[in-house]
DNA sequence: TTGTATGCGTTATCAA
DNA sequence: TTGATAACGCATACAA
C-alpha cells in the first residue's frame, strides 16, 4: 500500500520511504499494471473514437486534437473506422464497450438505432462530433452542417451565382454533404440538381460527378464540391475540357484545407474548426470523467474564405 | 464458473443450462468485463501501433490492412502518431506496455535505444514495419529502402538519365527517405544534389524543394521525389515555371498512390505493397499471439510504374 | 506514517 | 456436468 501511494505521488510517504521505493521499483523495472487499475477502478481511462475513414484530412485533424488533450491526461485511444457503415460502428461499440472506456468519441449524429441503449446506463460519456444536434446521445460538439451550407451557398447567391450544381458521392453515405446540400437547396429556394459517383478517391469522385453533373444539361453556373478534393476534382476536369473557372462556371469547396496551398488557384470554400472541435470533444470528456456533470453542446461556426474559383462581383 | 464456461462456449456444459444462461446474460445486458480478463490473463487483446503520422495515406494504408486483420480476432488497436520524433515514440511504447498488449507495432527501424531495454524480457511480439532490416528487436515487415531506391535509380538511369537531383523534407526526419537517397547515389554511382523544405504539407514541400533545388544551378536531367506528393508538388513547381516535363525534365515519385489517378500526367514511381505489410505484420502478431514460435521477417519488394513523366527512351 | 483486510471480474484448477 | 477456491494487481477503507 505504501508502494502504492508513494509511486502514485500521494500525501502521507516520508521522503525518506519514497526514494527508496522508487529506487526499487526502477530497479525491478517496475510498471503499473493498467488492467488491474481499470478493473478497481471500474472505468479502463481508454477513450475509444469512432471515424468514417482515415483517408481524410479533416478526421486526421480531429483526432490530432483530440489526441493532444488526451496525452497530457495519459490517456490512450483506440481508433476505429466505420466505412461510412452504421453497422460497422455499432459493432465497434459493442466491442469497445468491454474495456469500460473512460468515454466514447462518434462521428456524427446518425447511428444504429441499437447503439443509443446499448449506451444507455453505461454511464460512460460519449461526445458527437462533427455534426450537430439538439438531442445527442450525450454530449455534442460539431457543426449545424444544414445551416452550414445555407450560409455558403448565401454567400454565393449574393455574388451572384443563380443556377447551382452540387457534386459529391451516392446519397445515403455522407448525411453531412446531404444536410449541407440541403441547406444549400434551402438559400437558393429551389431543388439542386448534383452529380454522383462512387469512386473511393474523392479527387476521381470530383472529376466524374462534375461530368455527370454537366452531362445533365441543365444551365449551370456554379458548382458546389462535397468538399475541396472533389472540388479539386472537377477543376480538372473543366480544365480538361476547356470551361473556365470563375469565367464560366464558379467552383465552390468545403472544409478549407491546407492540402490545396500550392495547387494553381486558391479555392472558394469554408473552412472548418476541426482541430478545435477534437481538442474540445476531447476536454468535454476529460471534464467528465473527473466528475464534471455538466453535459457538453457546442455549434461551432465554419468561416468563409473567396478564393478565386468564384467571381468576385455582385450584381442583380 | 459454469457461466464463463457456457458464454465462451467451451465444451463440458449442458444444453439446459447454456441456453438458460445466455437467456438470462442477455436479458441482464451481460458484458465481459475484459480489463478483468486482461488481469488473470496477464495480457489484454490490445495491439499498439505507431506510426509518424496519419496525414498521409501510405500509413492510413498499412493500417487499413491490419485492421481488417485484428478485427477477425476481436483485437482492439491502440493508435499513435510520433511525428517522427523518438523520443515520442518511446513515451507511447513506455505508456503502451503498462496496458500489457498483445502485440506491438513500430513504424521503421531506427528507435530510441531505451526502446529496446523497456521491451526486453517482456515477451510482447513487436513488428517493425515499412523498412526492413536484418536484425529487427523481434519481427519485421518492410521494405529495404535502400536496395529500393537502388532498383528505382537503375530504372531511370536504364532510360538514359544522367543528372539526378532529390527533393524533399530536411535530413534527420525521415530515415527511410535517406536510405532512398543513398540507394539511388549508389545506382547512379556519384552524390545527388539535394533540394529540402520543412514545410509540413508534402506538396508545398514539393514545390519549395524543386525551387531550392533548381536553383543550385547544377544540371538535373531528373528529379526524384520523396513520395508521389512531394513529385506533384514539384510538377506544379515546373509547370509554372514553364519547364516541361518530360522533355525538359525527367520526375519521379515513391509509393503509387491511386490518390493521383485524376491528374493530369500519370507519375512515374514506384509501388509499395502497403496494406499487404499492415496484414502480414498483423498476421505475425496474432500468430505469436496463439503460441506460434518462430518470429517473421519478410523483405517485400516494390514494383516500378512507368508512368509519362519521364522518357521511355533508352539510349547510351 | 505505515500497514492490513477486502473486493473488483475473470479464469485455471481441483473437488463433488 | 457443475461448482468451490484461489489468484491476478490494484486501490479503498480502516487500523495501528
Amino acid at each position: 500500500m505504501t508502494v502504492s501511494r508513494a509511486l502514485r505521488g500521494i500525501e502521507g510517504v516520508s521522503e525518506t520511504k519514497r526514494t527508496e521505493i522508487e529506487a526499487i521499483a526502477k530497479q525491478l523495472k517496475y510498471l503499473p499494471n493498467l488492467p488491474a487499475k481499470a478493473m478497481v477502478e471500474a472505468s479502463s481511462g481508454l477513450v475509444g473514437i469512432s471515424f468514417p475513414t482515415l483517408f481524410n484530412e479533416v478526421f486526421a485533424d480531429m483526432l490530432l486534437g483530440m489526441r493532444r488533450v488526451f496525452e497530457d491526461q495519459a490517456i490512450a485511444t483506440i481508433v476505429s473506422t466505420s466505412d461510412y457503415n452504421q453497422s460497422q460502428e455499432l459493432a465497434w461499440a459493442q466491442r469497445l464497450v468491454a474495456w469500460r472506456p473512460a468515454g466514447m468519441v462518434l462521428t456524427g449524429c446518425d447511428h444504429a438505432s441499437e447503439l443509443t441503449s446499448l449506451l444507455a446506463g453505461t454511464g460512460i460519456p460519449v461526445v458527437e462530433i462533427w455534426d450537430w444536434r439538439s438531442d445527442p446521445i450525450d454530449m455534442c460538439v460539431g457543426l449545424d452542417h444544414q445551416e452550414t451550407g445555407y450560409a455558403l451557398a448565401s454567400k454565393i447567391k449574393a455574388s451572384g451565382y443563380r443556377y447551382p450544381g452540387f457534386i459529391g458521392c451516392p446519397e445515403n453515405i455522407d448525411p453531412r454533404a446531404e444536410a449541407r446540400l440541403r441547406g444549400m437547396a434551402e438559400a437558393f429556394d429551389s431543388e439542386i440538381p448534383t452529380g454522383r459517383s462512387p469512386s473511393r478517391n474523392a479527387f476521381q469522385v470530383g472529376f466524374e460527378a462534375c461530368a455527370e453533373l454537366l452531362k445533365g444539361g441543365r444551365h449551370i453556373d456554379v458548382i458546389f464540391g462535397l468538399n475541396d478534393h472533389v472540388a479539386y476534382g472537377a477543376w480538372m476536369y473543366l480544365q480538361t475540357h476547356d470551361i473556365v473557372v470563375p469565367q464560366d462556371v464558379g467552383l465552390v469547396g468545403f472544409n478549407g484545407l491546407g492540402l490545396l496551398n500550392v495547387l494553381p488557384v486558391e479555392l472558394t470554400t469554408m473552412r472548418t474548426p476541426r482541430e478545435r472541435i477534437g481538442a474540445l470533444a476531447a476536454k468535454a470528456i476529460v471534464a467528465r470523467s473527473k466528475g464534471v456533470k455538466t453535459p457538453v453542446s457546442l455549434k461551432l461556426k465554419a468561416e468563409y474564405i473567396l478564393g478565386q474559383t468564384t467571381r468576385r462581383a455582385c450584381w442583380p
